[in-house]
DNA sequence: TGCCTGCCATGACAGCTGTCATGTCGGTTA
DNA sequence: TAACCGACATGACAGCTGTCATGGCAGGCA
C-alpha cells in the first residue's frame, strides 16, 4: 500500500481527493491537513510516502513546506498540485525538491499515475508546462526589485514602500522603473501583475 | 435517483467531485463539462435534477450560465460552487435564480447535503457567508464607474480606458476618483483589487 | 412649473509617478 | 593594480494621476 497525505486548504476538493484516491486497491489515504504549517507535524507521525501539496494555502505556501518536509522527511516524495500552472512555481517545487509537479487541470488519472510513478522514484512533470517554463525562463528580477514589488503588491504607493523598507522615494522609484521595463508593462500595477501571472514574486 | 451535472474547469476536481458524488447510493453524476459554454447544450441533451456551476470557467462565467440554464430548463436545481467566498457572488447567484451556493472550503459532506436538499426544493446557503454578504451590502458604484475599473483591471492607463469608453481623460479620472472614495482605497490598482475581491465587478 | 437629487461629463491644478543622468560599492577580469 | 561590470541608491524633470469646481441632463416630487 502506498501511504498518501493530502494538503490542500479546500476542504471539499481535499475531501474529493481523499475519497479518489482511496478508491485505488493500492493507495490509502493517511493524513490530510488544510495549512502548510501543519505539513511536517502530521507527516512526522504519519510517516506517508508521497505527499501531496497545494501551493496555494494559509501559513506556509506549499514550496516552502516541501522544502521542509525533504528535509525532515528525506524518505518521503513530494508531489506539488497546485491551480495555476505558472512556470516559476514548476522552477520553485523543483529547487524544493518535489519529485512531481501535477496542475489541477489534469484528468484525475494522471494525478493516480503520478503518485504511482512518484513512489518508484520517478519524476513526473506535466511536459506543456515544463516548455513554457523553459521559454519562459526564470526572474529576471533583483532582490531588491522583487522586494519593491511584493511590498507594493496590495496597492501600496510609493511612500509606503519607502517607508517599510527604509529607502528613499527615488529609490523605490528607480526599482520600480527597472522591473517595469523587464515584464514590458507601462504601470507598476501591471508590472506587479504579470510578475505574479509568472510566479516571479 | 439525483441526477446530477458538473461544470468545473479543473479537470481534476472535477473528476474528484464526481467519483465522490457517485458514491452516494441515490446519486449519478449523469454529465461533467469544463466550460460555462457548454452547461445549457449538455444540460438540455441529460436533464439533470441539479446541475452544480463553479463561478471560475473559460468561456460563460458559472453566474451567467446559471441565468440561462434556469431559463432553459426551469425544473433544473443549480447549486453555485466557488473558490471565493465574495459576498457580491452570493447575491449575484441568487438572482440568477439559483438554490443553492457551497464554497469550497466546506467540508465534503455539506455538498452531497447541499445536492439533497436542493434536490428537495429548499435552499442552502453558507450561513457565515450570507451575514458577510448582508453586512458588506451591494455594489456601491454606478454603472459607469464599473465599466471604468473594469476597463482598468489589466493594468490600463487613463488614456487606454478613455479610448476604449470613447470618454474624455477627465471623465475616466472623475469615475476613478469616485470609485477610489467609495472602496476607500489610494489608488486606483487599490480600487480595482478591492472591488475584486468583494465581487463587485 | 419649479425645485431638488443623482449620474455623467469636462477642464484646471497640485501632487505623485516613471525616466534619466549620476555616483557609490563590491566582485571579476585583463 | 586598474578597468570593468552589475546592483543599489539618489535627485531633477517631464508627464500622468487624483481632486475639485462647474455644468448639463433626466427623473422624482410638491
Amino acid at each position: 500500500m502506498i501511504k498518501v497525505m493530502l494538503a490542500d486548504d479546500q476542504a471539499l476538493v481535499r475531501g474529493a481527493l481523499a475519497t479518489m484516491l482511496g478508491l485505488e486497491s493500492d493507495m490509502e489515504v493517511v493524513a490530510q491537513v488544510g495549512t502548510g504549517d501543519d505539513v511536517v507535524p502530521t507527516a512526522t507521525q504519519v510517516k506517508p510516502d508521497v505527499a501531496l501539496l497545494d501551493v496555494q494555502m494559509p501559513g506556509k505556501d506549499g514550496l516552502t513546506a516541501a522544502a521542509e518536509l525533504r528535509a525532515a522527511l528525506p524518505g518521503c516524495r513530494v508531489i506539488i498540485l497546485t491551480t495555476f500552472g505558472r512556470p516559476g512555481y514548476l522552477t520553485r517545487a523543483m529547487s524544493a525538491g518535489a519529485a512531481g509537479f501535477v496542475v489541477k487541470d489534469s484528468p484525475p488519472e494522471q494525478l493516480v499515475d503520478a503518485v504511482r510513478r512518484v513512489h518508484a522514484g520517478l519524476k513526473v512533470v506535466d511536459p506543456a508546462l515544463a516548455a513554457e517554463s523553459l521559454s519562459s525562463g526564470s526572474s529576471p528580477f533583483t532582490d531588491r526589485e522583487r522586494e519593491v514589488l511584493l511590498a507594493a503588491k496590495d496597492g501600496g504607493t510609493v511612500a509606503d514602500v519607502a517607508k517599510v523598507l527604509f529607502l528613499s522615494e527615488g529609490t523605490v522609484r528607480n526599482h520600480f522603473s527597472a522591473a517595469i521595463g523587464k515584464t514590458g508593462a507601462r504601470t507598476r500595477a501591471e508590472a506587479v501583475r504579470i510578475a505574479e501571472e509568472r510566479g516571479w514574486l
